[in-house]
RNA sequence: CGGGGCGUGGCGCAGUCUGGUAGCGCACUAGCAUGGGGUGCUAGUGGUCGGAGGUUCGAAUCCUCUCGCCCCGACCA
């Protein structure tokens, strides 16, 4: 590609709205323009580096025996029903009408239009296993779109289902296609990590998250060194600390109110009355699609609603609002407790050993203190509700869990059999019964991939590109190109380099050096061949690695043989 | 959805408080020079000041409404 004719925008300045490194590299770069909030053109810079990863994925998915197809965007609302999920997804699920006034929605996930395909054809398990992909636009109205590709409303995503006779297969399904997306990742050259993670609105029985390590990521996850656990902190089991000697003979006071006028937080309670909070009782009060309930965790721990919500085998869980607060408690939000409530209560390991602890008094202003579980309130369930932290124990072996941050690229669900029961996807086992399919499923967000690898592989002068993702192999930079002498010899080299099968590009443009040389190193192509009279006369080029800072001279001829050379080794 | 902020040429911004003929840098066009790290000089192109309504002799500037975008929060009682 000569760069007079390519559409490849670049800025010096990035737009003011782009925050992260890869966002701001990527709208610099041109491979992005900003349509709308989260929405975003794709040039053909960009293109080129969402198909690398695209053939990447496909690759390795077609090896694993899955089989590409292609879905609709359009959804019509019935089948969204019928899993249900037309009620629970929320706002994130975006709505449209049709002329004739019929519902449908942009699918941001396509679990019930697989199903329904594939209930239609499937009879047999002689017809199973099956394991069928697509890589094509989703559609999520995401709360808050930011980070340009990272978190966009729109974007590119492989998602792969799978359908199964018996859990067995299903379960070897799933290891294959951890397996499969680990060698992608390896393969896209970044520095990922497999967690164990919450399954969230798609549901099933358990699924990882493949990480990207970044500390701008938007997950955090928790891992030990010693064993190698490793899961989303929204997932991450606490192992149980034993708590300091004192605290667990302290005798048992008398229960006693006092007055806390207007403190609510556990800072402001801890504070005023000179102790550390872990001697106070978070009394949460949430509301559940089937109760009310009343969640307790140290005043130094924070609550993780995904265990609440597990363990209280509930379908959603939320804060309660000021007016369900006083129905439960009897007093206003912020002075919430334990003592003397009827509705059911759900505590973490920590709060029991609390003792002589502080809790609201369900009154305005009131607090109780010396406190004591078991003595002063009973609780109903006791589990491990709370978020971790770094350093926290593992619940695994005797480690210490560490806090990273990462970039969720790709996620897999071993679902069971949720979507084909509810849609009724069924075949006849060998014995001639109907079963339900077992299904899992498989994404990759294929943009965010792009923007992972940005942020883990960039300088101060632009991107750094992992040779198997790079939209070009070779950048040439002839520094005149109004001197035949030398652009002729760039074009020579060009033209070998092509007919070497590599995708090159040349900086024909009647710019000055510097221009390019910028250019060159913003978009961050991984090898540079420099043509200058400078250098012929000394009968060579210029080849620069864009990872390594130093230039060397080699021969003319030498060129396509070195540049293969260093691009197949990565 | 709550709070805050911002919309002025393609990009980054000043001007708004205190109303008086719309400005800077980059980019772009042409010419000359230059030709190894965003070069110099000269001459240019390009703006309904997000939109609508109002106040005023006069509005980018004041008022009302509206649209869009960004940031924070939306879980720690």
């Amino acid at each position: 590609m000569r760069l007079s004719r390519m559409f490849m925008p670049t800025l010096r300045e990035a737009p003011s709205d782009a925050e992260v490194v890869s966002h701001r590299l990527m709208v610099r770069a041109g491979m992005i323009r900003k349509v709308a909030a989260g929405i975003y053109n794709i040039l053909p810079l960009g293109l080129k580096a969402h198909s690398r990863v695209e053939n990447i994925v496909r690759e390795e998915m077609n090896r694993a025996c899955a089989q590409e197809v292609f879905l609709p965007m359009v959804i019509p609302s019935e089948l969204w029903r019928e899993s249900g999920r037309w009620d629970l997804y929320g706002k994130e699920l975006l709505r449209v009408k049709d002329r004739h006034n019929r519902d449908f929605c942009l699918g941001p996930t396509h679990e019930e239009v697989i199903t329904d395909l594939v209930r239609g054809e499937v009879r047999s398990y002689r017809d199973l296993p099956l394991n069928l992909y697509q890589i094509q636009t989703k559609f999520r109205d995401e709360i808050r779109p930011r980070f340009g590709l990272m978190r966009g409303r729109e974007f590119i995503m492989k998602d792969a289902y799978s359908f199964h006779a018996t859990e067995e297969d299903a379960e070897s399904e799933y290891r294959g296609m951890y397996d499969t997306y680990c060698r992608i990742f390896e393969r896209c050259g970044l520095e990922f990590r497999p967690v164990e993670a919450e399954t969230g609105t798609i549901g099933g029985s358990f699924s990882h998250e493949f990480m990207v390590l970044a500390d701008t990521g938007e997950d955090a996850i928790a891992t030990c060194d010693v064993c190698g656990y490793a899961a989303n902190v929204e997932r991450a089991e606490a192992g149980i600390s034993v708590p300091a000697g004192p605290a667990l003979n302290r005798d048992k006071k008398d229960l006693e109110m006092v007055h806390t006028p207007g403190l609510k937080t556990v800072d402001e309670v801890s504070g005023h009355l000179k102790i550390f909070p872990d001697r106070l009782i978070k009394t949460l009060i949430y509301s559940t699609d089937r109760e009310n309930v009343v969640a307790l965790v140290r005043g130094d721990h924070e609550l993780n609603e995904a265990k609440l919500k597990r363990m209280l085998e509930a379908e959603w869980v939320g804060l309660a609002d000021e007016e369900t607060v006083r129905k439960v408690t009897g007093g206003p939000s912020g002075f919430s407790g334990p003592v003397g409530l009827k509705a059911r209560i759900v505590a973490d390991y920590a709060v029991e050993s609390v003792s002589n602890g502080v809790t609201g008094a369900n009154e305005a202003d009131m607090h109780f203190i010396n406190v004591n579980p078991g003595r002063d309130f009973h609780v109903d369930a006791v589990g491990d509700l709370k978020m971790v932290v770094e350093g926290d124990r593992c619940a695994r072996c005797e480690g210490t869990l560490a806090v990273a941050r990462g970039i969720e690229v790709g996620h897999i669900f071993k679902l069971g059999t949720k979507y084909s029961e509810a849609m009724g996807a069924t075949f006849l086992d060998e014995r001639g019964k109907k079963q339900p399919l077992i299904m899992g499923c498989y994404g990759i967000g294929i943009g965010r991939v792009v923007a992972a690898t940005i942020e883990q592989s960039h300088d101060e002068r632009g991107i750094v590109w992992p040779h198997p993702l790079s939209p070009f192999h070779v950048y040439i930079v002839p520094v005149n190109v109004k001197d035949d002498r030398l652009f002729d010899v760039a074009e020579d080299i060009y033209d070998g380099l092509n007919a070497a099968g590599l995708d090159v590009l040349l900086d024909d443009r009647e710019e000055r050096a510097g221009v390019k040389f910028n250019d060159a190193d913003l978009i961050g192509i991984p090898v540079r061949i420099t043509v200058s009279n400078k250098t012929l006369d000394k009968g060579g080029v210029e080849i620069k690695k864009r990872r390594e800072g130093e230039a060397s001279m080699i021969g003319i001829d030498e060129v396509t043989d070195k540049v293969k050379e260093y691009i197949d080794m990565a």
